[in-house]
DNA sequence: CGCAATCTTGCACAGCGGGCAAGATCGGCA
DNA sequence: TGCCGATCTTGCCCGCTGTGCAAGATTGCG
């Protein structure tokens, strides 16, 4: 049903993928649809939205001895361990399809936002602080995940990118060591 | 008219403020409003766009000897500086709605996302970066963002809370900084 | 087999978004 | 002042969407 989703919605773009064509491809009901999603960008955005609350996950899953930013990286690197090679088409295609369709980008934002708070969880355990009292955990998942969306969108727009894994690492080494003013000496 | 989708919105909640009711208090034709606005939600978001699109306008008028990090802490802390004392009600009422309303939250982070590019944008001219080449004007725009959400959201949720420009600073100068472990020692 | 819990479906309806064309309003210009 | 073009507003209309409700199908367990 998602996969019908997204390739509906690539192919014919958002508009024109009517969530009766979807419905119809994935042989349900108008209805059932509906009891499964809040809407056609909810359905859209389901994929990602597993995938990224997989790195709160893979996080909670690191020794507490590894130290805390090389267990991040690991697991806001772990979504692209599971694909074998180069990231799954279908996935990177709902991407730019979220980022580019104006209707769909708030839905995008959002199931980041639902990782965060997961992130900012985990983080709170490893490093003995609270979400609701120290900024200091949701500020590492907040820029943690910038760090992952910036790298991402980098690699979608640029020509001949580097390997995402590579871009995310090195986007969260910079966030993690500070933004000093490069043109500053 | 955006006052009226807030008010209303606010008073007896998104679902039962039609937005029928809304043009009717506004004195406005359902048609236009939706000449002006999408939807709903981005009618009360829009206040929200205005200030935040204000912190990019700020920082670029701030003198290019500034440092960066002092400058964009101001252009910060601008939108809270026209308040004459305590923040608008009127805003904050809206930021409440927008992020406990899951029908809103998808409109709000969108309004941070065109701000943080506008942003990004600045930064780049400041530090002699290029958007389109370099990981760091993202990097730190999208930061600040995370770290204005951040605070924003602490002010919005505790019960007796520091002043939200002591809030901001803080959280800034946490992510200009870097963020180590503070378990590990 | 039988029953209960869950899932799926069809129906119906209000709310929404937007294309279109007609009318109103406003600005500049002679 | 009076005219005209540009912009703004409105009403009409239609297809899409989301959801409450109740009936029917399916599943799992004893």
């Amino acid at each position: 049903m998602i996969r019908a989703a997204v390739r509906l919605a690539v192919e014919r773009g958002v508009e024109n993928a009517l969530i009766e064509d979807i419905t119809a491809a994935a042989g349900v009901s108008h209805r059932t649809f509906s009891n499964y999603f809040g809407g056609k960008a909810e359905a859209i955005a389901a994929r990602h939205l597993d995938r990224a609350r997989g790195v709160a996950e893979v996080l909670r899953g690191r020794p507490a001895s590894e130290p805390l930013w090389d267990a991040i990286t690991y697991a806001a690197l772990s979504p692209y361990r599971a694909d074998r090679k180069s990231p799954d088409p279908e996935w990177t295609a709902s991407i730019r399809l979220m980022t580019s369709e104006p209707s769909l980008l708030g839905e995008f934002l959002k199931t980041n936002a639902i990782a965060e708070r997961e992130l900012a969880e985990v983080v709170a355990e490893r490093t003995g602080t609270r979400v609701g009292r120290d900024l200091y955990p949701r500020l590492v998942a907040a820029t943690v995940w910038a760090a992952v969306e910036v790298a991402t969108d980098k690699w979608l727009t640029t020509a001949k990118p580097a390997p995402i894994t590579q871009l995310v690492r090195n986007a969260l080494r910079q966030v993690a060591a500070g933004l000093p003013d490069p043109s500053a000496e």
